[in-house]
RNA sequence: CGCGGGGUGGAGCAGUCUGGUAGCUCGUCAGGCUCAUAACCUGAAGGUCGUAGGUUCAAAUCCUACCCCCGCAACCA
C-alpha cells in the first residue's frame, strides 16, 4: 500500500504578475512532490490562487474589468508559469471555484450551527458591532497600537476613516493556551509543527502574545468580492479573504464532500494532514495560528494538524524584493532566457530551505556551467564518447563482479554512500554517522541533497583521470579494467539522473535517452522509480546512446 | 531591556543543538591529463570563526555582556 503524501503552497494572490518568489515555493513543491512520487508515495500536490477581495476588487475597478475577468487574466499567468517550469500539481485551487466556495459556507455553517446548550449561541462564532478607525488601504480596524509616535496613524494605514460596523467574530483567544501547548507537544515529539525548528519560537512567542478575536466577516457594502455568509448568519456578509483562503487545504482535497464540512470522507482522511509549504511572511499570524485553530473548530484532532514548511526569502542584491524600486525577477523571463531546468535548479541548489539568500543572475549561469555544464553535462559526454570510441557503445557484461577490478574502484560503495545522504538530506529524521546517532536532521534540505547527487558525478570524474581508459584501451591485457570502468561510469550516471529527476524532469530523461535507458524496456509505465536506482540496472550487452552535449555551456 | 534571523579565508555559504585536527562552491596561483561541452584531475596560498570576558584538559560550538547588519507597514513568497 503506497504512502500518501499530501502537499500545498500558499495560494497566490491574483492581484498582480508572478515572481520568482512564487516560483521558488512552486518549484520547492513540486520537487518534494516529485520525489515522493519516485519513492512510490501516492502524492497529491495543491496548489492555486486566491482570487478575492478588496484589493482584486479594486485592481478590476480600476482596470474596468469584471473581478472574474480580471482574475481570470492574472491567473492566466501564474498557470501558464508553472506550465513552463515543469510544475506538475494535482489538483488546482481557485478560490471562485464552487466547490471552494461551497466548502467555506458549509464550514461557516457547521461552526454556527455548534451551540453551546447552556447560552444557545455558538461556541465559535459571535456578532458584534465595534467603532473605530478603519484602514481602507488595511482592510483593517486599527488600535492605538498603530499610531505613530505623534499619536497620528502613519502613512501606511492612510487613508483612515471612523467606522461602526457589526460584524462576525471568530474566538481566537480562548484557545491561546491548546496552541501553545500543540507547538510545545509537537516539539516534544521530536516532529515540530514548523520547520526549519527556529521558527518555532517565533511563531510560540507570537502566539503567546494572542489577544483578540479574529474579524471574519466584512459588511457587502464596502466589499463585494467574496464569498457570501450563509443565509442564516443574516444578508450582506462575506467572508474575510484568510477564512476563505485557508480552507483551500481543505475543499480541494479528493473525497472532500463540499457539504459535509469538517466531516470529511474517509478518501480525505487518507490523504490528510498536510505538509504546508509557506513563505515566512504568512506563518504569523495566518497559518501558525489562525489556521489551527481554524482546524481544531472544525473538529480535527491534535495529531491530525498539518505541518507548516516555512522557506525563506530570495532577496534582491541583499535588500528586500520591492516592486515599487523594481526590485523584481520576472521567472518567465529567466526561463525563456535559460531554460526552465536552470532556472529550477538554480532555485532548488543554491538556498537553504527555510534561509533567505541573494538572488543573482550571474550565480545562476555559474552554477549551470559548473554543476550542470562542466560536472554533469561533460560527465555524461566523456563517457559515451569512450563507451563509443572503444566498445562501439556496447556495455559489457559487468552485472555481476566479475574481475578484482570491479572490487577495487569502490564507486558502487560510493554511489550507494551518497544515495543515502541524498535520501537524509531530503527525508530529515533521527541520522546515524558511525555508530552514534546525530540527528534529528532537519528535512527538505534540497540543497544538500543536490551536493550530495553531484559527489558522485565528481568522484566519477576523479576516477577517469585516476584509471586513464585511453591508455587501458591500447593495452589488451587491460581489456577487463576497461570494461568495468565504463561500466562503473554509465551505471552512475544512470542512478544520478534518477536521483536529480525531482529536481531536472527532463535533463533525467536527456540522460536516460543518451544511455539509452528505456521505461518500457524496465517494465515501467509513466516513470523510473528510486527502486531502479540500485546498482546494476544496466543490463549484459546494452547498447549506448549516441552522446549530445545535454547542457550547453552558457556564455 | 519588543520579536526573530545573521556576523566563519577575496565572494557566497555549511559546521554551532550533540565542545576535540575549520569544511563546501566559486575565484586566485602552480602542476597534470587528453576520453570530453577551452571541459576534467591534483596540489598550494589565503581564516586569531563580530568584540570582550567566563566555563573546560579542550570553545566557531556552552555561559555572560556588548557592537554591527537584515526582517517584523505597504506592493510582496
Amino acid at each position: 500500500m503506497p504512502k500518501p503524501f499530501f502537499i500545498t503552497t500558499a495560494i497566490d494572490y491574483t492581484n498582480g504578475a508572478p515572481h520568482i518568489g512564487h516560483a521558488y515555493e512552486k518549484v520547492l513543491a513540486d520537487v518534494l512532490a516529485r520525489y515522493h512520487r519516485l519513492k512510490g508515495d501516492d502524492v497529491f500536490f495543491l496548489t492555486g490562487v486566491d482570487q478575492h477581495g478588496q484589493k482584486v476588487q479594486q485592481s478590476a475597478e480600476k482596470a474596468g474589468l469584471a473581478p472574474q475577468q480580471f482574475v481570470d487574466g492574472i491567473t492566466a499567468k501564474f498557470t501558464a508559469l508553472w506550465e513552463k517550469l515543469g510544475v506538475e500539481y494535482d489538483g488546482w485551487a481557485a478560490t471562485t471555484d464552487q466547490l471552494h466556495k461551497d466548502c467555506v459556507r458549509a464550514n461557516l455553517q457547521m461552526l454556527w450551527d455548534d451551540k453551546d446548550p447552556a447560552t444557545g449561541e455558538s461556541r465559535w462564532i459571535y456578532k458584534k458591532s465595534e467603532g473605530g478607525h478603519y484602514s481602507i488601504r488595511q482592510e483593517q480596524f486599527l488600535t492605538d497600537k498603530e499610531r505613530g509616535p505623534d499619536g497620528e496613524f502613519g502613512p501606511e494605514w492612510q487613508p483612515v476613516e471612523f467606522r461602526e460596523e457589526e460584524n462576525f467574530y471568530f474566538r481566537l483567544r480562548e484557545h491561546k493556551e491548546w496552541l501553545l501547548d500543540f507547538i510545545d507537544k509537537r516539539s516534544a515529539d521530536g516532529y515540530p509543527f514548523v520547520v526549519p525548528d527556529f521558527r518555532v519560537s517565533e511563531l510560540r512567542n507570537a502566539a503567546a502574545k494572542l489577544e483578540g478575536d479574529l474579524c471574519i466577516s466584512r459588511p457587502a457594502s464596502r466589499l463585494q468580492w467574496g464569498i457570501p455568509f450563509p443565509e442564516s448568519f443574516g444578508a450582506g456578509f462575506v467572508t474575510y479573504v484568510w477564512f476563505d483562503a485557508l480552507v483551500n487545504y481543505i475543499s480541494f482535497v479528493p473525497g472532500h464532500d463540499s457539504n459535509s464540512g469538517g466531516d470529511p470522507s474517509s478518501e480525505f482522511a487518507r490523504w490528510w494532514p498536510a505538509l504546508h509549504v509557506i513563505g515566512k511572511d504568512i506563518m504569523i499570524p495566518a497559518h501558525g495560528v489562525y489556521w489551527p485553530i481554524m482546524l481544531k473548530a472544525l473538529g480535527f484532532l491534535d495529531e491530525e494538524m498539518p505541518t507548516l514548511l516555512v522557506h525563506g526569502w530570495w532577496n534582491i542584491s541583499g535588500a528586500k524584493m520591492s516592486k515599487s524600486e523594481g526590485k523584481v525577477v520576472d521567472p518567465h523571463e529567466l526561463a525563456e532566457k535559460y531554460g526552465a531546468e536552470a532556472v529550477r535548479y538554480y532555485l532548488m541548489s543554491d538556498i537553504p530551505t527555510g534561509k533567505d539568500a541573494d538572488f543573482s543572475e550571474e550565480r545562476l549561469v555559474q552554477r549551470y556551467n559548473t554543476d550542470l555544464a562542466n560536472t554533469l553535462g561533460n560527465l555524461l559526454n566523456r563517457t559515451l564518447n569512450m563507451e563509443a570510441k572503444y566498445r562501439e557503445g556496447i556495455l559489457p557484461n559487468m552485472v555481476a563482479p566479475k574481475s578484482n577490478f570491479y572490487q577495487t574502484l569502490n564507486l558502487d560503495l560510493w554511489v550507494e554512500t551518497h544515495s543515502k545522504l541524498f535520501h537524509e538530506s531530503m527525508d530529515g529524521g533521527l541520522v546515524n554517522s558511525g555508530n552514534a546517532t546525530v540527528g534529528p536532521l532537519m528535512p527538505h534540505q534540497v540543497n544538500a541533497a543536490l551536493h550530495h547527487v553531484f559527489q558522485i558525478a565528481t568522484f566519477c570524474n576523479g576516477l577517469i583521470d585516476s584509471e586513464k581508459p585511453w591508455a587501458l584501451a591500447k593495452d589488451p591485457a587491460q581489456a577487463e579494467r576497461l570494461n568495468a570502468v565504463l561500466y562503473h561510469l554509465a551505471e552512475s550516471l544512470r542512478i544520478i539522473a534518477i536521483l536529480l529527476s525531482p529536481v531536472l524532469p527532463k535533463a533525467a530523461h536527456g540522460i536516460f535517452d543518451q544511455l539509452n535507458w528505456k521505461m518500457d524496456e524496465q517494465g515501467q509505465e509513466t516513470r523510473f522509480q528510486l527502486a531502479d536506482a540500485i546498482w546494476g540496472g544496466l543490463p549484459d550487452g546494452h547498447q549506448l546512446g549516441t552522446p549530445i552535449p545535454l547542457f550547453p555551456r552558457l556564455e
